[in-house]
DNA sequence: GGCAAATAGTTACATTTGTCACAAAACTTC
DNA sequence: GAAGTTTTGTGACAAATGTAACTATTTGCC
């Protein structure tokens, strides 16, 4: 038997969950709470997973999820979200989830992932472990095509003089567009571009 | 009912894994292949989900998820491996694997894994999730412990200055350490050593 | 005690990197 | 065709980076 609690400021979205999830024979659930604080106090009933949304008012699923974490070890906690926003993922999963949600899977779909999780396996939609592996591209739009490729190469660990002849540009060209790179992401050398490619803004 | 493929050199793992899986009402297994060339073969018989070892001789997993994705990208792939190897996770999952797990799991856990996954969700153990997320320490075993603070700073984008002040040293006591680094890591420069210590070893 | 490794330092040098000012094609877009 | 952006370039400069040679403590170990 999967102990449950639900968390997300929606009563629609807790009560849908509640009743769904409550016909799977398995699975019980314990109570739902409204915002993270409620979340640290139901810990006492020891559920076994929670289903946190992210975005609450009071206590955001994040900082929940690290203080439910700390004081309780072994409870589960799945994100779930509407939309996937590489950046919370990360935090999230630093935080101490195991897993990563958008609440439009079905409920068939939603069990199955929580029954893998309750052993410990990390479950994560597909695109959020792209989302992970891939690098952050999102942020380098406001980059012209040609800066791009010049990112990409300083990302990859290349010269000045490297990209250049890769690029076939001179190496005064590419050390005037690295400056403009680097002042628009606000960024101070090519070592810390090199970092934001792969690993995104810190904090 | 999820029809799967059991894809493992050994006999006896496949035999095991073909019992006690066959055992679960909602499961069938399709059939076993001893290497990667009898797998794609057996990716005829259509089925949902291939639990596939990584070391396997003829053609080992990574190749033939590889070419069954192409072919056949409706098929969700579950590496299974002995042991957590670093660098086969991330060959694994960019050549299209979703899952990858311990063959250590308990026959339920994995049931409930392969569940969660025939509906494309991607299920890791929590140490391979680590693996992803995390920095790879692993090669760094020949560095000295100061070394490797420095590499931490280095892979934080901090100058070297900073560095030295992070560290009370002198900066040339700074740069000289790097550049033992570098030799020791067969890096160029400090950008190569944070990608490096980001991403792994480029291929 | 003696040896090896780790830690920390200095000085000097060559190279790379990042910035700035300025400019000229090339390309869109209105 | 004028205006703005992108792409490319030069030259000069300051700062940061990486290397080399050499030294001095400290620490752990046989």
């Amino acid at each position: 038997m999967v102990k449950l609690l639900i968390v997300d400021d929606d009563p629609l979205v807790c009560q849908s969950l509640q009743l769904l999830l409550g016909k799977e024979t398995d699975f019980e659930v314990l109570g739902v709470a409204y915002n993270g604080w409620e979340a640290i106090e139901m810990c006492g009933r020891q559920p076994d997973v929670i289903l946190m949304d992210i975005q609450m008012p009071v206590m955001d699923g994040i900082e929940s999820t690290k203080k439910i974490k700390q004081q309780f070890p072994g409870i589960q906690i799945m994100m779930l979200t509407t939309f996937q926003d590489e950046r919370n993922i990360r935090l999230a999963l630093h935080a101490g989830a195991i897993g990563y949600l958008l609440k439009s899977s079905t409920i068939e779909n939603m069990a199955n992932q929580i029954r893998a999780m309750s052993s410990g396996s990390t479950v994560l939609s597909p695109d959020v472990l792209k989302a992970i592996m891939e690098p952050n591209r999102e942020d380098l739009q406001e980059l012209t095509e040609r800066e791009k490729d010049i990112v990409e190469l300083v990302a990859r660990g290349l010269s000045n003089q490297e990209i250049s002849e890769q690029l076939y540009l001179s190496i005064g060209s590419v050390r005037n567009m690295l400056t403009v790179i680097l002042d628009k992401l606000e960024l101070r050398d090519r070592t810390q571009l090199a970092i934001y490619y792969w690993q995104g803004k810190q904090q």
